[in-house]
DNA sequence: ATCCCGAGGG
DNA sequence: CCCTCTGGAT
């Protein structure tokens, strides 16, 4: 076997790699804008395999021209489609957000259900996106898997290289006490974006840290 | 495992 | 040119 020879961290060793890059950034945050809980989903739901610059730089128009599930519900495919053209895979995004406001305004009287088993089933909406709505539209502890937290649990062997996203999610939650969980994953994403990209591969990870 | 998919950076 | 970006559905 080619990788049997990785040596995860102990529990100890884990959370004082987390603790220091929790601490570099104090004041981490989501970058998305949004106003209502319902654009918070559509934005999320937008940024797969997206930056967040790009996913920001067309919701304005798409929450004005879109207030409501009720209106991006009763829009025309090919208008989704022209408002997100700039950001990634955007047929698909079109096609689960008009599918996702048909069932939010008809099924849940136009207001995203604050229920993680609920939010999974709509279209296009994950794990990771759910989390992010329970977290940040909701207050509610969580720690959403994306590409940065991934790649950033694995270079530091706080999970072994196989690890699946659902895998990491319940190791760092083990890890971490509840109250620390949204703050961790925004400076996760802001160490992984800004400090340790994804190009810098053959530094030592610890050289990163603080 | 594969597909979707434009923009930005190196 | 190649790689990556707060993934999810088939």
């Amino acid at each position: 076997m080619a990788n049997d020879n990785e040596k995860l961290l102990s529990d100890d060793q884990a959370r004082e790699v987390l603790k220091r890059i929790a601490s570099m950034y104090p004041d981490a945050k989501g970058e998305l804008k949004w106003d209502t809980v319902f654009h918070l989903l559509c934005a999320v739901l937008m940024s797969a395999q997206t930056t967040d610059k790009m996913v920001n730089s067309v919701t304005p128009k798409f929450y004005v021209d879109y207030p409501d599930s009720f209106a991006l519900a009763a829009a025309d495919i090919t208008d989704i489609e022209d408002h997100i053209k700039t950001i990634g895979l955007y047929r698909t995004k079109a096609k689960h957000l008009k599918e996702t406001a048909q069932i939010i305004s008809s099924t849940y009287n136009g207001e995203v259900p604050k229920d993680k088993k609920k939010l999974v089933k709509l279209p296009g909406v994950g794990e990771k996106t759910a989390n992010v709505v329970l977290a940040e539209a909701f207050g509610i502890p969580a720690i959403a898997v994306d590409t940065h937290v991934s790649r950033i649990s694995k270079r530091f062997k706080i999970v072994g290289e196989k690890a699946t996203p659902h895998q990491i999610e319940k190791r760092l939650e083990q890890l971490l006490p509840e109250q620390e969980w949204i703050h961790t994953h925004h400076a996760m994403i802001l160490f992984g974006r800004y400090t340790m990209p994804a190009r810098a591969k053959n530094k030592d990870p610890y050289s990163f840290l603080k």
